[in-house]
DNA sequence: ATAACATGTGAACAAATCTTCACATGTTGA
DNA sequence: TCAACATGTGAAGATTTGTTCACATGTTAT
């Protein structure tokens, strides 16, 4: 149960907060959020730990940086991808903690 | 930044977790929980305070049901619909809270 | 400058998805 | 039982989206 207040202030920001939901909704992007949080990776990499196409990776981290979800900083012929900033690592971070309790069966 | 321990599980839990952003990343989908975290609130209710039909209500309300991020009670000929559990709750109070804040601008 | 490598991007297609419409199901009170 | 109300659902259509393929752009070293 969230309060009004807190209601009121997401309501305002309902489109904003489900652009971000949508576009960590995609498994495939997902992985690739994932990966970058844990250490700065170029494009290559990462397409190579996921076994995708370079393209790919490269489509979907568009669509990530356009949402400052995460930023890239070349070094010589690659990019590295990282997150944007604290903001959103740590919002993720809370997410996956949440996601990692066994739901455990305490009611509201 | 996230640890690798805990990009390891969060790496098992993607599909998971990719199926409740996805969930939550359509705008009118996330209306419709938002209401239902506030209070316990009938189909008709939510439809109405929305402005939206109650048959797409219904149909948004069916997915959420199904991946058990809201709960259905019946009370006379309404059905009322609220946070499946504790757990979903605080995930999604948590990430309000989150969007709520401005962004400071600390790095990681 | 040219070759080799890394990343970015536009077109195109299949698959998924949101919404509407019409109707079914379920519940209450007369 | 019948009418009135609330919710659920299947089909259908328009739109969006994830992926691939072919190629463009950018960078480094020779």
């Amino acid at each position: 149960m969230i309060t009004t207040s807190e209601f009121e202030h997401a309501a305002g920001a309902v489109e904003e907060l489900a652009d971000l939901f949508h576009l960590l909704g995609d498994a495939t992007r997902l992985r690739i959020v994932l990966a970058c949080l844990v250490q700065p990776t170029a494009v290559g990499d990462i397409a190579a730990s996921l076994d995708l196409s370079s393209s790919l990776v490269s489509h979907h981290l568009r669509l990530l940086r356009a949402a400052r979800i995460v930023k890239a900083e070349r070094q010589g012929k690659q990019v590295f991808y990282s997150a944007a900033d604290a903001h959103i690592s740590s919002l993720l971070a809370n997410m996956f903690e949440h996601i990692a309790e066994p739901a455990n069966g305490m009611d509201a």
